[in-house]
DNA sequence: TTTTTTAACTAACACCCGTTAGTTTTGCGG
DNA sequence: CCGCAAAACTAACGGGTGTTAGTTAAAAAA
């Protein structure tokens, strides 16, 4: 009898990225059990030997969407780039990981208002404090006139939205090349705080 | 025998009202003909006495939403406002319908996907042809230096995006005033566009 | 090879879904 | 006040839901 078990893990993994991408395609509630077994070419009672259950499944996707902003974050706090840099570092990385990680952050996105308590509570406390912490960057800015008076609050919340255009931009990606839309995107926003 | 029903009708109204504010705070799919019938007061096969189906209730929702933005896209074309201006019309109209109308605006930016062919084919033409004319807007602007370089359809996409911030604000208004709201939102948008 | 554990399976439960059929009550027009 | 249509009701259908129990096949450990 091994310690550990990285076979399971990784079936586990397995089980969380199809589940991942047909909450994306079809959203939660709409996606049963048994249409994820059929993604996996099990029965849906086969899957109660890897997950407690559907509940699980949004947790895992979106607490670990979370720690990657969350620790992202961490990083750019402590680097000693200008407000506005930092920004648009946040920004970036926001962007890129919708491209490289687009359907855990969709979901993640969308669908967290199904976490049922206690996870519903502790997914808005992380969330709020990641909001809080770009705030502050936005703040500092502020006042070291880099960024022109505004709101920080608000100015999180618009820059958190306006990310979401890659969604649109997902469904179409041979329009333009990835970079393009980020900088365009990037362009907006950061114009848009500039003093 | 009257010709029209006016009473009928608005009782109509009544039920797509009270569905509008269940498919928002609930979504479409965890909204049950049961759960909005006891939202009236009555029992669910009586909504069919009125209505053919949850499906016409999210199509009404939709469209109505849908029509009323086409209706101001038109003023805004017809007006003769700098290009700049007749964005910051459009992004205020926006705002302002997501403060008054809200429910509406928000189970349609949300919830259109749950619409049934062929009312969401239908929905996504609608909003392409949408979103193609506020990209003319756009590229005029551009064309008379009045709008830095960018591509136009990421810029509506962008601007569609952040209005979205409006929906964050909303579960806690007392925060900060709707005027100070959109004033900041389209400081961000208009100061990001302007060359 | 034998034993033990892992992971699949089938059957089933209790419940909820949107909707239809048929019936009773309500309320307005004549 | 009568009659009729509008709108409520109860009962029920067929189907889908997440999940549990118990069992068998496959794979790992001994």
């Amino acid at each position: 009898m091994s310690v550990i078990s990285p076979k399971k893990a990784l079936r586990k993994q397995q089980i969380i990225g199809t589940a991942a991408g047909l909450f994306m395609k079809k959203g939660f509630q709409a996606t049963s059990m048994r249409l994820l077994a059929a993604g996996l070419g099990i029965e849906a009672p086969s899957l109660y030997n890897h997950i407690a259950g559907k509940q699980e499944l949004l947790c895992q996707i979106c607490f670990s969407v979370g720690e990657v902003f969350m620790a992202n974050m961490d990083a750019v706090e402590k680097s000693d780039l200008k407000s506005l840099q930092k920004i648009e570092q946040l920004i970036r990385f926001h962007i890129g990981q919708m491209q490289t990680q687009y359907e855990a952050v969709y979901v993640s996105n969308r669908d967290w208002k199904h976490l049922q308590p206690p996870h519903l509570a502790n997914f808005l406390q992380l969330r709020r404090h990641y909001e809080a912490r770009f705030a502050a960057i936005i703040e500092a800015g502020i006042l070291q006139k880099d960024i022109s008076p505004i709101q920080p609050k608000v100015a999180v919340l618009t820059i958190l939205s306006a990310i979401r255009a890659v969604e649109f931009w997902h469904k179409q990606p041979k329009a333009l090349d990835a970079k393009t839309l980020e900088n365009n995107i990037v362009q907006i926003l950061v114009n848009g705080l500039r003093a």
